[in-house]
DNA sequence: AAAGCATTTTGCATTTTTGCAAAACTAGGG
DNA sequence: CCCTAGTTTTGCAAAAATGCAAAATGCTTT
């Protein structure tokens, strides 16, 4: 028994002819009758009364008519419901991101978001480790490498730099650096090596041999914190930088790291229409966001 | 919108995965998992959490569920109504008929009929005009002459045989008729000729111009009965005369008429089986019960 | 740590369904 | 009495959906 034939019967039994019903359908007419033809089989009655005036209702038919009523209310419902569900997902969206990125680039950027489209709720999970989407932690993610497994979309989002940087205050009160060979004498932040959860973060070795880190902490956020405060040497993206003008970069042409954003989402949602133009309006605004802010830096 | 979709929805909601879903369904897993796909992409939202170990709810999946569930209730409610009213049918079948077969031959079948399927009804409907089967007048018609026009389903069921007839009482008590030309001088029971409503009654003419009728009605049965008690010759269906013992054929080798009959349906009801096993049944107990009779007469 | 297992997903040949155009049909009007 | 107007119905080619087999995926067990 198909529904789909429900439907069309109801289109019919309501113009009182194929034609009309093909109208309101958007079907040719032959296919309507077809599968009025096949539901009538499949019923084992002749819902219909079939002449070159139309289609007029049996006793038969005046009955099913009130179930297929029913039947229709019941999709309009589950319709309605996920109109709603996707108005509230619309109206809430969660994005997941590194700590760095959710403190110094989304929040201005979903704000400027958000200001355009009324209505909109963005919510931002800064957590430190690998987004399980699956779960609904977040709708979309922000990552520093592609994930190479789970049924996902990835898309690129832009370049980002990051260099050495420290307080001006710290710089006068310790060592001049003039190479690397120079940081050996002072104290560097960065990431706990073993709470590293992602490949790309492991800065450390590309600064130089005689790098190592003396002050650890898993969130970029506090090691910047630190920083700020001169405790000592961190490796700052280029785009936190402006959020605090005491800091400066130190040896930008010798030491400086390029990595990529990545934005990543349910391979499900690709249909999703408005996720696609969210995920659009977020990559826009993230690629020229960073451009700036660099340019400031 | 395809309500089928909401179907497999269902199946899916409850199994659990595509291939419990596809099982259930009687569809390829790949099929069901496409519709799913399909569903989502209309209904602009994630149904369901994909993973190689099945098909889980999402939250908005969860609320579809309910609406889905009622429309469920509303097809297989429709499902029931037209269960329970083709119940009716098989359970009331009505037959329209001429008079002369309706009380000559279909009592007995329809009797015989009625007994080797207990809890079927039949109506007998004796009408001596063309039936309308649109109207619902009949579920299926016996008729004389295949119709021309309307949607309907012609089968052919068997010839029969007439022959002019009166009781011996009679013939002993008038002339002697020895050819075709002695029955200008006997009493002839016809049909009223602008009562007619088929041509294939048209008998008298056939029998011989000196024939002319003095006793009319439009009923067979009526004719018969005239006939039955003396009051003159009638042209009689063969498969009616053993009803009547005192009946005897008159002049068999010089007048004998040769008629056929047709059972005609609702073309629309071609399909319905339950239709079909029974004009089967009809036909065949009206072919064996027609040529049981006119061995007799 | 690696292989097994039940599942989903993809590529391709087949079947089914659909749309279009033309024919058939019946009621109403000139 | 015929003819027109609006239907429904049929024949055929194109499009869509389906099933099957193979590949991929991620958990579970050895």
């Amino acid at each position: 028994m198909k529904w789909d034939d429900l439907k069309v019967f109801l289109a019919v039994a309501r113009g009182e002819s194929l034609s009309s019903a093909g109208q309101v359908l958007k079907m040719d007419p032959a296919t309507v009758g077809r599968r009025i033809a096949r539901l009538e089989e499949r019923m084992q009655a002749r819902l219909f009364d079939k002449s070159p005036q139309g289609y007029g209702l049996t006793e038969a038919g005046r009955k099913v008519v009130a179930h297929a009523d029913a039947a229709e209310q019941a999709v309009i419902g589950a319709l309605e419901e996920t109109r709603g569900a996707s108005n509230t997902l619309s109206g809430s969206i969660r994005i997941g991101a590194p700590d760095g990125v959710a403190n110094y680039l989304l929040p201005q950027i979903c704000a400027a978001i958000c200001d355009e489209n009324p209505g909109l709720e963005v919510q931002i999970v800064a957590l430190p480790r690998v987004f399980n989407l699956s779960k609904r932690e977040a709708d979309m993610a922000i990552t520093v490498s592609p994930p190479q497994t789970g049924r996902l979309t990835v898309q690129k989002l832009t370049d980002y730099h990051l260099h050495l940087a420290a307080t001006r205050q710290y710089l006068d009160q310790h060592p001049p650096i003039h190479g690397r060979n120079d940081l050996a004498q002072h104290r560097l932040i960065g990431y706990i090596p073993d709470m590293i959860f992602d490949k790309e973060l492991d800065y450390i070795d590309e600064v130089g041999e005689a790098a190592h880190a003396g002050l650890m902490s898993n969130s970029f956020s506090v090691q910047l914190n630190w920083a700020r405060q001169g405790a000592g040497i961190c490796i700052a993206h280029d785009f936190a930088l402006p959020t605090y003008p005491d800091l400066v970069q130190i040896l930008p042409d010798q030491v400086a790291l390029t990595r990529s954003f990545y934005l990543i989402r349910h391979a499900d949602d690709r249909r999703v229409e408005r996720l696609n133009r969210m995920a659009e309006t977020l990559a826009s605004a993230l690629r020229h966001e960073i451009v700036r802010l660099e340019a400031l830096a």
